[in-house]
DNA sequence: ATGGCCAGAGAATCTGGA
């Protein structure tokens, strides 16, 4: 089974662009981040038009999170146990969704971004990413053996190699001790990262910024994963990050990461 | 080829991204 996770920055700016991503991709289950639209606004067609199942949920024009699944979509569950809200009424926001794809519960998940140090939205990010571990271990507590592929965005880049000077990031989020353990902690829980083996780095990322020419400098971040429970590492084949689709006029600013489980 | 931001809302810039 082939699992991907991709960034889109907008399903609707990148319909073609998905569409034709999934033609030649051969993915089975595909877990989109950034819709950036409401859910009477997406594009369905992208996806049932190519033998896709999909679920979405997106209440806005910011976050929006999707599942696209070819073989099985089933028990969909929006958001996770006990999910922190944000803002003054404390809503919570479009950025998990979870389902069922050949016995493997995949989650679509689009991190909190955090701004800055010390910002709401950073103290935020950490309870999100609490809520998402507890919520992760009561699953793998009930039944260890249990498939699980947490795929997104994580808007953290773990180690100083996922970035392309750690000197550009002092005092930025996304590199922080507090961020780093959160998602050490997920780890501890009973993941594994199943795409760096098979893209050791440096220098291997898969964001690159609009701005400044980051791309073609080669000035990326390595903030998407696939963290997957146990059971489900072990099946792993191979992975890889689809560079290419970072390429051109009208590209995400984030590239797909594809794993193969047997 | 891989090139000095992009998308959405809404109607001039502003929010958010990271």
């Amino acid at each position: 089974m082939r699992i991907a996770t991709w960034n889109v920055n907008s399903i609707r700016a990148r319909a073609d662009r998905v569409g034709a991503w999934l033609d030649r991709s051969d993915a089975d289950v595909l877990a989109i981040q950034e819709l950036k639209c409401k859910d009477d606004q997406f594009p369905e067609e992208v996806f049932t038009s190519r033998g896709y199942q999909v679920a979405f949920h997106g209440l806005n024009q910011w976050n929006g999170v999707a599942i696209a699944s070819r073989v099985g979509l089933d028990d969909v569950t929006f958001g996770f146990e006990d999910v922190p809200g944000f803002g003054e009424e404390g809503d919570v926001e479009a950025r998990a969704i979870s389902a069922v794809c050949d016995g493997v519960r995949v989650y679509s998940l689009y991190v909190p971004n955090g701004r800055d140090l010390g910002h709401p939205h950073y103290e935020y990010k950490l309870r999100w990413l609490e809520a998402l571990r507890l919520d992760a271990a009561a699953q793998l507590a009930g039944d260890d053996e249990l498939g699980i592929a947490l795929c997104g965005d994580f808007n953290i880049a773990p180690h100083d190699d996922d970035v392309w000077d750690m000197a550009a990031f002092e005092g930025s989020t996304h590199v922080s001790v507090p961020e780093r353990a959160a998602f050490q902690s997920l780890l501890d829980a009973g993941f594994d990262d199943v795409v760096r083996p098979h893209t050791p780095g440096p220098g291997v990322y898969t964001y690159w910024d609009y701005t400044q020419l980051s791309f073609p400098k080669k000035r990326g971040m390595r903030i998407d994963f696939v963290l997957a429970s146990s059971a489900l590492s072990r099946r792993t084949a191979s992975a890889r990050i689809d560079r290419e689709e970072r390429k051109g006029k009208g590209a995400s600013d984030h590239a797909p990461v594809i794993v193969d489980f047997s």
